[in-house]
DNA sequence: TCGCGTAACCTACTTCGAGTAAGTTACCTG
DNA sequence: CAGGTAACTTACTCGAAGTAGGTTACGCGA
């Protein structure tokens, strides 16, 4: 009766937030490896040692854990560029924090994290639509601190320059995901250079800090 | 129901050639409709007038079939920018008519283009990547501009002010067809206001040539 | 005008994965 | 130790991707 070890591992009871978190991490793996569509719930639930009505169970749908994968991660990258931003006063020096913050939290998740940025399209509309909400809130945090930092700027203009940035940002994490000889901090100094010039004309006229060099003006 | 045209109204076999861009046509069509996911093979072939099979016949696959319909828009977005530009001869010049071809074609397509924008990516792997390699095109075409007017930037910085326009322009883009107030012109100065700044360190200081007008605009 | 080759086209299948119904087991608590 | 419930399973349905193999219309030379 009594088998060694049942070819099986028997695999323990979890509580549920336990498992969803479990969950979401396989989820986040795989389709990081396999791309959205390629990747199937059965497989998921076997890493997870779960059957596949467990997915289903906590999370409705195929699409429902890619928004909460997405939503996961999301929500972790504002929270660190929030957090790396808070300390500083100028313009510039936000610019430079959040900047390296959302690289340095890019390049640390190696390409589960790219995919997860480009995934999201891949789903229903209502899915699209969930995760540009997401978005949302990160423009919201850029929108915001462009108001605080150029109350010169008119609206439309804030608006269109967060949307640059947000585009750029992206792009920049995919390119840097892409190219292993750049660094988060090559990419982060490349979109502050770019981006304090593009908004130079609105910035708050910045008293003078006590800067030692100079160290991005390059020529 | 229509008196005039029969039930089934008897379709006309067409040559290859013809019957593929119709395919096209639809495909662009429908997958701008309902995205990629949510579209079946069984309705494009039905739009068409033609059966299942044929599609395959002709695509291979339904990635194929996006993979076409993305290659063909991209390359006649790139026809078009790069037709824009031909004329110009100082940097902020060439800007301005680049971003204006590019958000004119943008609005004048519809969200059927700004589909097709975000689908890519719903694939498999190999279809992204057949897909960023059309990018690659737009891309190429971008720095080769950068290098002409900004002789003095170094090659990396080349390669991220490539990628950072890229993603802000085609964020802008998505942002233009969701904002109907919005004009392509718009778009196109706010995006040039801000590349051309953000540029301004590497743009030679051009003198403004006293070229009267261009002479091999193709038009 | 009639064969006749070929390219356009179709019907009818297989396969595979998303999503579900209904039942079973282990843990916790009184 | 009963028994309630939350975690978990097996065994299905259903729909859409992809395919095998046959059928029909058109061009073209005799």
């Amino acid at each position: 009766m009594s088998a060694a070890t049942p070819p099986a591992p028997r695999r323990k009871r979890m509580s549920r937030a336990a498992r969803e978190q479990q969950m979401l991490d396989v989820a986040e793996e795989v389709f990081g490896e396999r791309g959205y569509q390629a990747t199937s719930m059965d497989e998921i639930a076997e890493r997870c040692g779960v059957s596949k009505p467990m997915l289903y169970e906590y999370f409705g749908s195929k699409d429902g854990l890619l928004v909460a994968c997405v939503s996961r991660s999301k929500a972790e990258l504002l929270d660190v560029t929030q957090k790396a931003m808070a300390g500083a006063t100028d313009p510039e020096d936000i610019l430079w924090r959040g900047m390296v913050a959302y690289f340095s939290f890019i390049d640390a998740h190696g390409n589960s994290f790219s995919m997860l940025l480009r995934e999201p399209t891949a789903a229903s509309p209502e899915t699209a639509e969930a995760v540009e909400a997401t978005r949302r809130q990160q423009s919201t945090l850029i929108a915001g601190v462009l108001t605080t930092f150029a109350p010169s700027a008119p609206a439309d203009a804030i608006e269109a320059y967060t949307q640059i940035i947000m585009g750029a940002s992206e792009r920049m994490a995919l390119w840097l995901t892409s190219r292993p000889d750049v660094s988060a901090e090559d990419a982060a100094r490349h979109m502050t250079d770019f981006c304090r010039r593009g908004l130079s004309p609105y910035l708050t006229p910045v008293p003078p800090p006590v800067r030692a060099e100079a160290p991005p003006a390059p020529r």
